[in-house]
DNA sequence: CAGTTATATTTCCGTCAAGTTATATAATTA
DNA sequence: TAATTATATAACTTGACGGAAATATAACTG
């Protein structure tokens, strides 16, 4: 899955609630019916992108299927903001820089 | 601006690959044009959401329009990935306890 | 086995974003 | 001032996405 694709499953905002949800716990999709403000079949149609973008991982007990998260492909797209960060950190530091000299 | 809509600008890839080449230094539309591969139009359109969302700033030198970065509302979103990242990080920590161990 | 529960898939529809072409605006130059 | 250069905006088209409703599949229960 390449960066694009993944910024793009992630621009979808229920999706980003679902996973933010998988953090705590697995949960079966009529917990995150119930979570989220969504029909279920809409919410089995982001599973399905998030599955095969392997942001999740599903396991069956019963009739049930249990979603649990997988981060590991975040990072790459964590990494595309690597570049950016000194920005506000140097902005950050130039504050700090100004607070101390206020001190004086 | 909202992290549900700045997702959405980022989700865009010429709008990152412009993002990418003012990290550099500023920039003239022109020269956008020629990097990207997208009509002198289609360029200013995705200008003007970058400069909406306040990711750019303008300044005029005879016709010419330079953009430059402006990076500070990435934070917000980078900052979404922060509770992820210890997902990784821990895998990454299982990895090298692991290969402690292997060295046993 | 019939009925029920849990989830997935299909189909259809409306919306919206991204691209292009054409046009407008503004500054420069001959 | 007319022509040219640089950029922005408008109008239009098209494709893809997200949602709901309907249907299919699979497992459980009585």
């Amino acid at each position: 899955m390449n960066e694009d694709k993944l910024f793009e499953i992630l621009a979808e905002p229920n999706r980003r609630k679902i996973l933010d949800y998988l953090r705590a716990r697995e949960r079966s999709v009529g917990e995150l019916v119930a979570l989220l403000s969504l029909s279920q079949p809409g919410i089995s149609k982001h599973l399905r992108i998030l599955r095969q973008a392997e942001l999740v991982t599903v396991r069956k007990d019963a009739q049930q299927h249990l979603y649990r998260l997988n981060a590991e492909p975040l990072q790459g797209i964590h990494d595309w903001f690597e570049p950016y960060r000194q920005y506000w950190t140097n902005k950050l530091d130039d504050l700090e820089k100004q607070l101390d000299e206020e001190e004086q």
